[in-house]
DNA sequence: GTATGTGAAATGATTCACAGCG
DNA sequence: CGCTGTGAATCATTTCACATAC
């Protein structure tokens, strides 16, 4: 419980970019294959990085590096041998020259614009969120389908109406979307998105896209994420009776093992009764 | 690609509640151990559920199921096998009492009250979410540390300030929190709330908590998944990249296996270059 | 006949534990 | 001597494929 759930967790397998001709040749030293893993913690790795760095550290061991990202030390190890070795035996990473590669694989380099539809509630917050602009991205563009919205200001940038998305989409080379439309408008507006050239999508509508397989997509579901924890919370409850009740099995337990009637060895039985 | 990344990925594993007295006597029937990667799952089979209901739908096959939330068919039965037996054989799953069985599981049957930290940008549009409140959870406490927020009323709750968790996270009876500070306060408001009783939160705030073991805590970082989403466009433009040089090797490739200098069946190494 | 439920196999991720480098 | 980098072992998850029940 200490290592902490970020976002999306179960599901997800696989290496990064499996057979391609770079697979029959080797894959390039400077675009290595990663498990994705590994590629959904190596922004927190950044930002740990860029935080140490800040406070004046030049290098940091593996172990405080983990710390500060709430991973083991050994995964992190092991998530940073596969972007090559920037790490000197007895010292520890370099923390300037491993912000710059993490930076490159992450294709922060150059800010990336995004696009973002659904000027609503959330959208309007996502609109003004600092941590995008701080952390490599660039709002570009915003849309609305709602006519009275259209041309508002949020952030300095105008809304403008989805029927502008292609034209827009192509003139800012835009290849990253937003998606923070009532769930009715998600599918369509997706469809247009990818049809005007987008091939990364962030959604945040409660449903599930059908887009062609080139097209990357996340979700990020808040209700979900509540009920998750909500699952959590019912389990402790419910152990908590369960352990109340334990407490009375286990005279019964222990009289059992006495007679021999429980498998297993009963030192290790009783441990687990009573831990 | 097609199949959808949810938020929380990758990183967690074990199977929930894992030692306790239970395990010495087999799982309850009322509270199976599920894989964490089948709990995040769940929401989206209620969500997809809720949908098929509402557009007159009895019973659903696992295919159907798992097309409107996004998995395969074998993973969808496997999870919902963990619940014990919900589905009939030639048929599919009654949905009424999936449901039922999904929304007990995750601790649904009564509304639980949520305590909202930080009504900046993002938290105000937290507040106002509509999916919270339709899904299961009341938002009844919103705090703010900046003396100039507290009094505002936002969808009709009024802020209150952070001085106030204590006593109100009790006469509440609230145990799940949504964290939506600056980086700066997460820490100290973390555990002014896991001091006031809170057992779970959801942190929007880009930092990792330090908290008991005993808290559960879900991390959604917004710019982390947009740079996610950019390593899978670096990717992509780099395998672009590299399949325009693989197609001038690939004539020297063929030359070179012609001659026997590369390893591997001919037939295998060139369909793979083709493909 | 058809679609669930599930062992078994395959794949992926994490952790261990230590060789080897600085 | 300390800490990285990494094979080997373990553990979790996904997928396969089919017996089973309706």
């Amino acid at each position: 419980m200490s290592q902490q759930r970020t976002g999306h967790e179960a599901g997800i397998t696989g290496r990064v970019g499996a057979v391609t001709p770079s697979a029959v040749l080797g894959s390039q030293p400077d675009f290595p294959d990663l498990p994705e893993a590994t590629v959904a913690r190596l922004p927190e790795y950044l930002r740990a990085l860029h935080h140490l760095a800040e406070t004046g550290h030049d290098t940091v061991s593996s172990e405080g590096l983990a710390l500060a990202a709430g991973v083991n030390s050994a995964k992190l190890r092991k998530d940073l041998s596969h972007l090559g070795s920037y790490g000197t035996r007895g010292v520890g990473y370099d923390i300037e020259p491993l912000v710059g590669q993490i930076e490159y694989i992450l294709g922060l380099n150059k800010r990336r614009a995004v696009a973002l539809v659904g000027v609503g509630n959330l959208g309007h917050a996502l609109a003004g969120y600092a941590g995008f602009a701080s952390r490599g991205f660039r709002i570009a563009a915003l849309f609305d389908a709602d006519l009275t919205r259209v041309g508002e200001l949020i952030n300095g940038i105008a809304v403008r109406h989805i029927g502008d998305i292609p034209e827009v989409v192509k003139s800012e080379a835009i290849s990253i979307a937003v998606l923070a439309t009532p769930a009715g408008a998600a599918q369509a507006v997706a469809d247009q998105l990818v049809a005007a050239g987008v091939t990364s999508i962030l959604n945040f509508a409660p449903v599930v896209l059908n887009l062609p397989e080139q097209v990357d997509v996340r979700k990020v579901d808040l209700a979900v994420e509540l009920q998750i924890l909500s699952f959590h919370e019912h389990r402790k409850s419910a152990r908590g009776a369960e352990q109340a009740k334990a407490v009375a099995r286990g005279a019964e337990l222990a009289k059992a093992v006495a007679r021999g009637a429980v498998n297993g060895s009963p030192a290790a039985t009783l441990g687990e009764v009573a831990a």
